[in-house]
RNA sequence: GGAGGAGUGCCCGAGUGGCUAAAGGGGGCGGACUGUAAAUCCGCUGGCUAUGCCUACGUUGGUUCGAAUCCAACCUCCUCCA
């Protein structure tokens, strides 16, 4: 393994989040002479950002923790325009305000994993929208644009491959990537900034705002990137039945965040603790040696840091024991998402396909009834096969009646 | 502006008058096996107050006993040319 200079190159050599560097001797001199100001962007096209973001905030986090000045772009003024890159064209035009909650949902990720403020070490958050949305064409054009090589863009792999299939490009697209190679050069006149990091890929994008730096400032721009993040079974992190994972609270519960990493597959274990927990490189070790049923017990303590880091220790420890009650004891866990029901209800029968709907287990009645069909429902740990089955008083066990679906979605109804 | 091509379910994609709630695949969900894993195998995968009804093959109209399928207009997207 090489070994750097710098303390944050080599937590992030041995964590494994480095993937491609533009001038990786010239980058560890420089953060090993002084602090340095380093950026990620991130879409806010979403009030909460998703495990597939956790990464490169992760990056961010120990970029601060050695000693150095992380910065969180938003993509205020991006997101404005929309990334073209996918196919999604019913993508909505988002409104400022919609915008502005966004970030304001996004910014308590950060907060858990960053220390902001004003001091010389502490982060910062800034916006694409500052600078992009007053940006005059002509002034663009003049200062920036003749910076900007086509020939250089054509070489890029995401244009190159498109013009060789003769496949549409649109102008709006290939400025997306004009307006992303600027940002780095504004935010090294505005905060000294020097080094971009993210997904591989965004090598192509970073690079350009390195060039760009150069070219214009006549600055010295690094880049750096992670491997892009996928499981061992090659598909995309980050994915579940009910979407993306989210990282606020608000978006999902802590005891489905905590079940997401409980649930990751043996292959995974050990990068994961590397990349997405906080715990020092001999305990991973230790725990990534684990074989067989044994790796459980990595699993369960990826889990609770991961949940920690994101959620807090008090949301971990409930998660976890939430868990243990109800897959190990088999025993009814209070701490199960739980909904209301009211009185009434239960007094005069409600039909059971109907909460399934309501809890959110089931999509349609139709489905529930699919589900009854399949043996997957079960009410109190009792297995029902009578689609017509409603649900009263009687069921209620220590003042609740458990729906689960499948051996692991559980959802208490609680009479109000 | 000209010529050509395309729009089908969550996604990809077959289907060119009735046998089509629409092949096949992916994804997802469930079951079996296990360790709340992976791999594998099996089932399900439009809605409803349900032996029926409603909605759905870009939109709107038309032909027909009957249309995703034929006709017309429109919309959108793509390719090439100007």
């Amino acid at each position: 393994m090489t070994v750097y200079q710098s303390d944050f190159l080599n937590v992030l050599e041995e964590r494994g989040f480095i993937h491609q560097c533009s001038n990786m001797e010239g980058l560890d001199k420089l953060l090993k002479s002084q602090t340095t100001t380093a950026y990620v962007g991130f879409d806010c096209t979403a009030n909460s950002l998703h495990v597939g973001n956790l990464i490169s905030i992760m990056m961010l986090h120990w970029f601060q923790t050695t000693g150095h000045r992380p910065i969180a772009l938003m993509g205020g003024g991006t997101t404005r325009v929309g990334d073209p890159s996918g196919k999604d064209e019913s993508r909505k035009l988002l409104t400022p305000e919609i915008i502005e909650t966004n970030k304001t949902g996004i910014k308590q990720a950060f907060e858990r994993l960053l220390y902001f403020g004003e001091g010389e070490k502490d982060a910062q958050m800034a916006d694409n929208a500052d600078w992009l949305l007053d940006l005059h064409y002509i002034d663009f054009l003049r200062d920036v644009g003749r910076h900007l090589s086509v020939n250089q863009m054509l070489q890029r792999d995401s244009v190159r491959l498109r013009l060789e299939r003769e496949q549409h490009l649109s102008f709006l697209e290939f400025n997306y990537m004009c307006l992303q190679a600027y940002d780095f050069v504004e935010l090294y006149k505005n905060y000294d900034c020097r080094l971009q990091m993210g997904g591989s890929d965004q090598w192509g994008n970073i690079v350009s705002g390195v060039d760009l730096g150069r070219r214009i400032e006549g600055a010295e721009l690094y880049a750096l990137t992670t491997p892009l993040l996928t499981t061992a079974s090659g598909t995309k992190m980050g994915k579940t039945a009910q979407g993306a994972v989210w990282l606020n609270e608000t978006r999902l519960p802590a005891y489905d965040y905590w079940q997401f990493w409980r649930n990751t597959e043996d292959a995974d274990v050990k990068r994961f603790l590397m990349r997405f927990t906080l715990l020092p490189i001999e305990e991973i070790n230790r725990l990534g040696a684990l074989e067989g049923a044994e790796i459980n017990e990595a699993k369960k303590v990826l889990a609770y840091e991961a949940t920690r880091i994101m959620r807090g220790e008090e949301a971990a420890k409930q998660a976890q024991e939430t868990a243990e009650k109800t897959f190990e004891q088999g025993a009814l866990a209070d701490n199960l998402p739980t909904i209301e029901i009211a009185k009434s209800d239960l007094e005069n029968g409600i039909g059971m396909l109907g909460l399934y709907v309501q809890a959110g287990l089931c999509a349609s009645n139709g489905d529930a009834r699919r589900q009854v069909k399949g043996g997957a429902i079960r009410i109190n740990d009792k297995a029902i096969n009578d689609e017509r089955r409603t649900i009263t008083q009687a069921d209620l066990a220590d003042g609740y009646i458990k729906l689960s679906l499948g051996k692991k979605k559980h959802i208490l109804l609680k009479p109000a």
